[in-house]
DNA sequence: TAGGCGAGCG
DNA sequence: CGCTCGC
């Protein structure tokens, strides 16, 4: 059941085959503005012209990058990341010394003896690097769709057709970047006005990632999904590439297998070999009523869509991931007390994450791998069981001890449960995750509260996007407003969709325009009340002066002047900015720190300045920004780096904290041998034995939970003594000002 | 191929 | 909760 319901609606080009697509028009999760253009002009031409401009950013060795990122003296060197014992990727210098991706520790060095390794293992620092490349993306469009941690699906059809319905002059269009299989591609742009346009999109976007972020990566600018993503690597670090409808064929022609087709992994591959397929040619011709009998009716058209480079599958928002996971490999673990150890660890850093997040588990699963001479690899097994409120609340509030101390046995049970310990085992790996995860609602009723009304529509269990209040910069701020900017802008949706205005605070911004754009196409710029002034651009890249846009001082009519007045200076000058009027930044209409609560609904007047290809350069590169986090970097760590003949390992491992430490010197101690008396009786569902597997002190620390809970219940007024002084109230503005749960936590630096 | 994730389906 | 898929 691929893509459910949706039958065969697409908006593909069709590309010199079947004639057998059936609804055309129908749906949209195109704009308005394309079905339009396309209704319009449709008569004439017989391929429609593309309705979707797709694009697919893919980083460059993602983790190699943001290791040269923290330490640039490794920039000029072959540089590895290591994970165990292969290299998960590495830059391009060692790539010019034949190394590759997954290839293994051994053969590395064997083809590169200088080869400088980092350990990969912790990934905090690219989940953090990646969500930053989201929340950029986000911040110009709300479809943004992440696969993996290092590429980016984006729809930009709407600013491609904004951009369109700009431009004057309809043959000055041209490509940026490469055109898939033309050396020269002028003449063909008229002819793809859209996809031209969408190419200067994807290259304005790919500099800014970069002067922001100090990323480089490829991007794909096609007609859809699949399209955009196997154009994406034709020209390989850095570089783009446009993928034109009358060359589909060619490029899926490329394809030398099946299994090259995003969306066919190693079963689908064998199960299709097992028909005798193997080729995309062999599937175009292999009849579907057979393919059905195999996969079934949506995956079976599915496949064969895919071969001919059809793809309606929609770019999904990703917003905040729905699970959080931790998990270790080794060689062997078959004891007990192996397993507790290492899940004392994984928990850890896993609650700690979690309470960075900000939401509240509901679930938690232990995954194991058995090791077995047959099936050696693969084949996980896993328990899960829910949350109990206590412990989840531990998590959120930043009990991190007490929670993984009361996690622990709940992952013993789940431990006994899918492995019989009875019998000798072998595992070579654990995992802990989190998942169910929702929104701490103020008090659980949360009626009435902004959270409530953020997690109360459709279906709660898909994709909340959380609230957070106000980041409460206030306290921080008084410092230079130019650094990262952006991130920390407000976003000011007016949600013309439903029945309130959201003022969303600061950190919040992207989920706030997830949210907006979950529900229906954002409505930032409202399409409908006064109209949408032109916007001003100027030619990319090159033109960083933004003093030739004239900028009329006025305030946007929906603007309260005396709300308007008591907003910082800085964020006065964004309300009048032509980033306001850009409808590529529409999606985040941003200020910075925000006590007041403003409603835009319509843009600042800017001049009529046109040049299609075009941000503002002051929308996309605020100066300050991009030198001073390259500068900072770069001056770091220029001396950590110690060069040698031999293979260096650059362990960059963060300090462990100081929790572990203490777990580890609560392992050292002895048993705990624990009262019978009724004082301390085991609550009920505590199973005795999985007890007695646990570290005395955690043993202590569950039974003095149990007592407190049984005074609790005894008293109910009573509180936990020592714990917070704080009113509720106190208490929850703390926690949501300390952490919004957002997509900020993941990339804000911790 | 083997690592540390993550999503979605049934 | 297992499986498939993705990077």
């Amino acid at each position: 059941m691929d893509n459910s319901e949706d039958d065969m609606e697409d908006d593909e080009t069709e590309w010199k085959s079947s004639f057998t697509d059936s609804a055309p028009p129908s749906s949209a999760t195109t704009t308005t503005a394309a079905a339009a253009a396309a209704a319009g002009s449709n008569l004439s031409k017989i391929p429609t012209p593309a309705h979707r401009v797709i694009v697919h950013f893919d980083l460059d060795c993602f983790y190699a990058q943001v290791e040269m990122i923290r330490n640039p003296a490794l920039r000029d060197v072959p540089l590895g990341i290591q994970q165990k014992n292969i290299i998960v990727t590495c830059n391009y210098v060692a790539r010019e010394q034949g190394l590759t991706k997954l290839m293994s520790i051994t053969d590395a060095m064997e083809k590169c003896p200088q080869m400088v390794l980092v350990k990969g293992e912790d990934l905090t620092h690219y989940r953090e690097m990646s969500y930053k490349v989201t929340e950029l993306l986000l911040s110009y469009c709300p479809l943004v769709e992440r696969l993996g941690f290092d590429e980016n699906y984006m729809d930009i059809t709407e600013i491609v057709e904004t951009r369109l319905a700009q431009t004057l002059e309809s043959n000055s269009y041209s490509f940026k970047g490469h055109v898939y299989n033309h050396f020269s591609a002028e003449t063909k742009a008229a002819d793809h006005p859209r996809l031209a346009l969408g190419s200067y999109i994807a290259a304005e976007l790919r500099e800014v990632i970069h002067s922001k972020l100090g990323l480089t990566g490829c991007a794909g600018v096609a007609t859809n999904k699949l399209l955009a993503k196997l154009v994406s690597g034709t020209f390989k670090p850095n570089q783009q590439t446009t993928l034109l409808p009358e060359n589909v064929s060619d490029i899926m022609g490329c394809l030398s297998s099946l299994r090259k087709l995003p969306g066919v992994g190693h079963q689908t591959t064998k199960r299709l070999q097992a028909l005798g397929l193997v080729s995309l040619k062999d599937l175009q011709q292999f009849p579907l009523t057979d393919l059905v009998r195999e996969f079934g009716g949506p995956s079976a058209q599915r496949l064969k869509n895919l071969v001919l480079g059809v793809d309606d599958s929609p770019v999904t928002p990703t917003g905040a991931p729905q699970s959080l996971s931790d998990e270790d490999s080794f060689k062997k673990i078959s004891s007990t007390k192996g397993v507790l150890e290492k899940i004392q660890e994984l928990l850890n850093s896993l609650v700690g994450r979690m309470h960075k997040d900000g939401r509240q588990p509901q679930t938690f699963r232990l995954t194991v791998r058995k090791y077995s001479a047959t099936n050696k690899w693969f084949s996980r097994e896993s328990r899960q069981c829910p949350i109990p409120n206590h412990i989840g609340q531990k998590i959120t509030s930043g009990s991190s001890d007490d929670a993984v101390a009361q996690l622990v046995p709940l992952a013993m049970k789940l431990f006994h449960k899918v492995v019989d310990t009875s019998a000798a085992f072998h595992l070579t790996l654990l995992n802990v995750c989190f998942s169910n995860l929702q929104t701490r609602g103020p008090a659980a009723s949360g009626k009435g509260s902004i959270t409530s009304f953020f997690s109360h529509s459709t279906s709660p269990t898909k994709t909340q996007i959380l609230s957070s209040q106000s980041q409460d910069d206030s306290s921080r701020s008084g410092e230079s407003h130019h650094t990262d900017h952006r991130f920390s802008t407000h976003s000011m949706i007016t949600q013309h969709t439903s029945q309130k205005t959201v003022t969303t605070k600061s950190p919040s911004s992207s989920e706030a325009a997830l949210r907006g754009f979950k529900k229906k196409q954002s409505t930032v710029v409202p399409r409908e009340g006064p109209q949408l002034r032109k916007v001003t651009c100027s030619t990319v890249g090159s033109d960083p002066d933004d003093t030739n846009n004239t900028v009329t001082h006025r305030l946007p009519p929906n603007v309260d002047p005396e709300v308007f007045r008591l907003l910082p200076e800085e964020i006065q000058k964004e309300l009048l900015s032509p980033a306001y009027a850009n409808s590529l930044t529409s999606s985040l209409m941003a200020t910075s720190s925000l006590s007041a609560s403003v409603t835009v609904t319509d843009m600042p007047q800017i001049s009529e300045n046109t040049s299609l290809q075009c941000l503002p350069p002051s929308t996309l590169v605020p100066q300050s920004l991009s030198e001073s986090q390259n500068v900072t970097d770069r001056k770091e760590a220029v001396n950590r780096f110690v060069p040698s003949d031999r293979a260096t390992t650059v362990n960059n491992q963060r300090p462990r904290d100081t929790s572990s430490a203490s777990v580890e010197n609560m392992m050292e101690e002895g048993r705990l041998s624990f009262p019978q008396s009724s004082d301390c009786e085991f609550p009920v569902n505590v199973d005795p034995e999985v007890f007695s597997e646990l570290p005395p002190s955690v043993q202590r620390e569950l039974m003095s939970e149990w007592k407190q809970q049984k005074l609790v219940l005894k008293i109910p007024a009573l509180r936990k003594p020592g714990k917070s002084l704080m009113t509720k109230d106190k208490k929850e503005k703390a926690g949501k000002s300390s952490q919004a749960n957002n997509l900020l936590n993941y990339f804000k630096p911790s």
